[in-house]
DNA sequence: CTGGATCCGATTTGATACTG
DNA sequence: CAGTATCAAATCGGATCCAG
């Protein structure tokens, strides 16, 4: 397994590399919820169940700043600001969905429930 | 999004509770190590570099606690221990497979050279 | 050889206040 | 409305020591 540098940190595998890049608890929820649509910095922030400010702001700036998500500012008051998501983004979109189904296999073998309107939701 | 409960902790979406089943720094290169040999403990610590003791049986206690490997204590002096995967480990291996994939995409996007041999840089 | 426990510094995150 | 800055709390990880 080969190791190498990248913004000064160490890596040791791709997949810490990856990670880095769209992991952490809110860049992929940021992400999933870009896939589809353009929303406002506010939107995001309601959407996004427990998110604070802080974080919310520090993850779009690191999704914009390597390239996942594009940010647009219009020069109104007061202010407007869309993200919507890139080329790129909509790749790491694909691995998103491939884990996100794992680990709904996951949750079904550890019995876990989803409280919410657990409704009948066939396929997907 | 649902959210949910798991070990008295709480989480947002499929993705994140993957995530921190296998995820991590070191997760997933243990369960790549052991998914197609059983290897002792000492093995792995030589095996992976830069982990300490701390984390390698920190790794293995949740891992194993949460059927990803299987541990097999022998009775002799000293100990022996050795470490295999199980199916839901293996299953998840496929998961890491496609991450490692997609890793590997985006180190040559961002033109991070994975040679083991040191480059010239800027900074350090 | 394997593994548990403890101390402690580093990093991450939350809460809050402030700005154009 | 969107974003920055600061400080404190919580978490994480490394080093070390003890044990069967």
């Amino acid at each position: 397994m080969p190791e190498f540098l990248f913004n000064k940190k160490l890596y040791y595998n791709p997949v810490e590399f990856a990670m880095d890049r769209i992991g952490g608890t809110w860049k992929m929820p940021i992400l999933w919820r870009l896939k589809d649509k353009i929303m406002r910095y506010g939107e995001l922030k309601k959407d996004i169940p427990h998110i604070t400010h802080k974080m919310l702001t520090s993850q779009l700036r690191e999704l914009e700043g390597e390239g996942f998500i594009s940010r647009e500012v219009y020069p109104v008051v007061p202010p407007k600001v869309e993200y919507s998501i890139t080329k790129r983004g909509e790749r790491a979109v694909l691995v998103i969905n491939t884990i996100r189904d794992y680990g709904l296999e996951l949750m079904k073998e550890f019995q876990v429930e989803h409280s919410k309107i657990a409704k009948h939701r066939k396929g997907k």
